[in-house]
DNA sequence: CGAACTATAGAACACTGTTCGAGAAAGAGC
DNA sequence: GCTCTTTCTCGAACAGTGTTCTATAGTTCG
């Protein structure tokens, strides 16, 4: 029983993880501060420090944290059968989560020492390309090129529109539209290509974006196997 | 003639630019503050407030600066008879940069409103596709998906290797041994993958995986254009 | 009960980007 | 020569950040 004061918190590195990745899901990488995490748990400052040793190892815990549930997502995702279909199916639900939380791509593959489920996830990747027929070198460049493309799809989402957006309160489609008049807006002789593709960009989905470009890498791929 | 007190001294905006990059080019990401910066230029700090509006326009105007070297220093790379080998070259002299400038990657793409230079290779880019026999839709995913490669890339190489690396002044290929034993003491069983890949990564160079994903990519994209 | 340990709390520190107002330099008009 | 205006410099001050430190509350265990 309490003596009369406010009782103290009591906290949990689970609690402290789980209340950083509320605030990013919340309110984007800026909100995630000490001050208003502890003010989140209901505690001091300093008690966050007992768990975690910087903000970075925060992050990497709350990074780790969402891959990890990725990575139990597609379990039943793999199929032996087709290791090219299975590279597909979990690139895409990696996607997936990078839609929910555009924060996941700026922290993504930082520190491979403790972010084990990113680990994890590249080892999925690499025993299905263990199932084609290439060399170990061709293998090692094959799962961290896909990587690669992924994370640089992450940051191009991991940045948020620009604050004239909240401010003139557009809708996503029009702010669309207002970025490609952007490019409408430049020389048509000069940039033929701009203006050929303003059109697509004012209507284009993200994920088929996503999609065309991993497809693209994946027949490569498929080439490269002799298949 | 200054009257005895130390004479002011006046900037302009190249100059602040070009002292943002050759700090971010000596120290890094972290090293580019307001202060330093003032230092630097002999002055004060809000004097740069009256070139730039904010950290932000900074990073972007120093960002477009050297991106606007690499359009001029890949100026002599197009060859319209061969726009994949183009795309690949220009890929190709990007990646040269950011070997060279590991901050660039994190910038890349913010905000194309001020890096103009960025949109025109991504025209440079565009005006290669559009010699392939493409829709207007599968020529904007194509240059989307290369630009997310290369940034995906960036931003794996802006990565500074942990603090251990400077501590313990291990040589780069000691520190990449050291990785690979990290991945060796997973278990064998469970990681057949990463034990493997081990031996290649020690052994591996940034450019190889670099071009080998590109070519899977271009190789892709060539499948789609039909030659 | 008392000692040892675990965990919480918040003040204090060093550092950041940014704002502000005072004022110096340089022209423009006369 | 003198003013008036504009352009630009400067540094103190502010709000906010991650991090450190120390006091101390609660818990465990002998």
């Amino acid at each position: 029983m309490p003596t009369g004061r406010r009782p103290r918190v009591t906290h949990s590195l689970e609690n402290v993880v789980e209340a950083s990745i509320a605030l990013l899901d919340e309110d984007g990488e800026g909100a995630l501060t000490f001050r208003a995490l502890a003010a989140r748990l209901g505690g001091g400052v300093g008690s966050i420090y007992w768990y975690v040793s910087s903000k970075d190892e925060l992050l990497d815990r709350a990074t780790d944290e969402v891959m990890g549930r990725v990575l139990a997502g597609t379990d039943d995702l793999v199929d032996d059968s087709d290791p090219i279909g299975t590279l597909r199916a979990v690139s895409l639900a990696m996607f997936d989560e990078m839609v929910r939380r555009p924060w996941l791509g700026s922290f993504l593959m930082r520190n491979t020492g403790v972010q084990t489920n990113s680990i994890r996830l590249f080892e999925r990747l690499g025993q299905q390309v263990m199932r084609l027929d290439l060399s170990p070198q061709q293998r090692f460049h094959a799962v961290s090129s896909i990587v690669s493309y992924v994370v640089g799809v992450a940051v191009d989402m991991a940045q948020p529109p620009p604050k004239e957006f909240f401010e003139s309160g557009l809708e996503p489609a029009e702010f669309l539209k207002a970025y490609a008049d952007g490019w409408r807006a430049y020389d048509a002789d000069e940039f033929p290509f701009l203006h050929q593709i303003a059109d697509e960009f004012e209507r284009h989905d993200d994920a088929d974006v996503f999609r065309s470009g991993l497809d693209m890498l994946l027949q490569g791929l498929r080439v490269q196997a002799g298949a």
